[in-house]
DNA sequence: TTGTATGCGTTATCAA
DNA sequence: TTGATAACGCATACAA
């Protein structure tokens, strides 16, 4: 089952042809120095004739090397990893290379699964965005053990490894600072799930700041764990018949802040004038003035695939790089300041 | 370069500590039977303490099946192809199958070059959304004449193979009748990129409804190509900025409707009232109430998936399968009904 | 400048 | 029930 392709020219083909060694076919075709100028042309011209595709499972098994490196993430459909994987496909194409994309649905199983898969695949490298709570990670160390080269966004416990990371809790921090600027005392937070670091914190800046301020979050505003849009519309929709609402409401990224507002639209309700929301993420097929706090995925994007090449190329087991980037709130009007009539 | 990690355990490690043969080891590992209970096990600990890991490098060089398939998609950062891209993964994912994610960012020569690599790779089949308008197919025919099983989506003239087709000219049709029973008769249009076949039969879809309806399109009011979001905007902003709007606008996709949507609003003017905007794919991550043209994109991933996987096993190798999914015109609040004060 | 031989890790075909 | 041995397509060290 499964092959029964109609045969590619091979090597040995050419050579039969020719009446060359097969070496010299292979030399010839990787460009190799020290052969005639005539014979040179006549294997390349042949070679163009037959249309010869080298077949580079073959080329992999000997050389162990497979031109290819797997990426994965949590969720295809979430704006913010597209961005990261579109970094991460541009540099991977620039050295020749092909990606594996997995997606973990934000599934440990999933993702133990995926990653046994790369490595059975023999991938060169794996760009990983793990869930980094409430999860064990003896796969990641695994990985190190087989020196198999990657890079993480997200720092994994006691593991060192190249590292990325986006400075979650400054956002958090951020996001809450700004709301208080604008009056707002009364602030909810919707978290995203469980497994995710980022969302846990967020939470932390956003309960710090509170408390630097003097102010109390209410418990009952706290939504614990929110996995799709559906769940946050589900939120929303709470909020709206809610006599006792926030004056203001954090979500985890842009996706649950879309659904809150949905909900508050269908409810005939309006943001930012029934209850300011602001997210993260910033993603931009929202025609909806929401405030967001900017996260840099695509350039972290790159930077993965940069680092993780470097890497597979120049093998320096030494010093591995954590980059930590800074996140930017971007005002738009989803926000209303309480101050002002 | 590439190589050098860690010796994972091989066959015939395990043959030599077993004292075993190959091909007994290989024959227990992939489950045949008439071994005895005795060495099954043995064999089978052995793996498990050793931690063996079979290498589908070397599987598919010599079984000529390396269980990956490839992608090939326009763009990764656009939702519709996010849709496509989960319904395949899925499939793959079910048949133990990993799938290569190409996007060719809807230049052609990328296109060629994604495909070549995925022969060289010599995946066991292709998923290809192709550029369809202005371009050649050589690639595509090539490809059936290797005999690697593939499918499209979007036909290809005069090649027949499986296809996946949305039904792109009814929706043009569904959107200008909408607009035309809400009062509308000076509508614009913007196109997507000259490339895609599908803004084609949608534009021909509106310039036909048009015309059945005795309307007469104005020229200045139909964008030729439009390629991101930052030209919808653009033109948002020269439609805001003129005495002589339309009164509604069809947007070859959300993504442009969304950017059109924008320019709008921050000319401080408003959707529907100022214009009718309506679009095509409807997305979800959008929080303004976008009438918008529903696609099937997830059930034709899977569909397309499922078909590909057919090929692959030859479960099916009766006539090519041809599938046109419906669309359907989903109304929300970006269009105003001019016969309503 | 070109050819020969061997190996990469597996599967598969025969024998034993 | 198990074991040699030869592919699979290519790279490479070494010979010629």
């Amino acid at each position: 089952m499964g092959g029964e392709s109609v045969l590619n020219t091979t090597i040995a083909d050419l050579a039969r042809i020719t009446g060359l060694a097969k070496s010299t076919i292979s030399g010839i075709l990787n460009g190799k120095t020290g052969f005639s100028e005539k014979t040179r042309k006549k294997v390349m011209q042949l070679a163009q004739e037959h249309g010869y595709i080298p077949n580079e499972i073959a080329k992999g098994l000997s050389s162990r090397s497979t031109k290819s490196i797997g990426l994965i993430i949590k969720d295809i459909t979430n704006p913010f990893y597209n961005h990261i994987t579109k970094g991460v496909q541009e540099v991977a194409i620039e050295h020749g290379y092909t990606v594996f994309l997995c997606s973990s649905g934000e599934n440990q199983e999933l993702e133990i699964d995926h990653i046994e898969a790369m490595v059975r695949k023999r991938v060169d490298g794996l760009v990983i965005v793990p869930l980094l709570e409430e999860v064990s990670f003896d796969h990641i160390f695994d990985l190190k053990r087989k020196r198999m080269p990657f890079v993480t966004l997200g720092q994994i416990p006691g593991l060192s490894c190249d590292t990325f990371e986006f400075d979650d809790y400054d956002g958090g921090c951020q996001v809450t600072q700004h709301l208080i600027s604008k009056g707002h005392e009364r602030i909810g937070f919707v978290c995203g799930l469980k497994t995710s670091k980022a969302s846990k914190q967020r939470l932390t800046g956003f309960l710090d700041t509170m408390k630097q301020h003097g102010l109390v979050p209410d418990e009952a505003l706290i939504f614990k764990e929110t996995g799709s849009m559906a769940e946050a519309q589900e939120i929303g929709r709470r909020l709206a018949a809610s006599d006792d609402r926030p004056t203001a409401l954090i979500c985890f990224d842009d996706v649950i802040a879309i659904g809150v507002i949905k909900a508050f639209m269908a409810a005939g309700l309006n943001v930012p004038n029934d209850m300011s929301v602001i997210g993260f993420d910033d993603i931009d097929t929202t025609a909806f003035p929401l405030s967001s706090v900017s996260i840099p995925t695509y350039e972290a994007g790159k930077a993965m695939g940069t680092r993780l090449f470097d890497r597979i190329f120049q093998r320096d087991d030494s010093d591995f790089r954590y980059v930590k980037y800074d996140l930017k709130l971007v005002e738009r009007a989803s926000v209303k300041n309480l101050f002002s009539p």
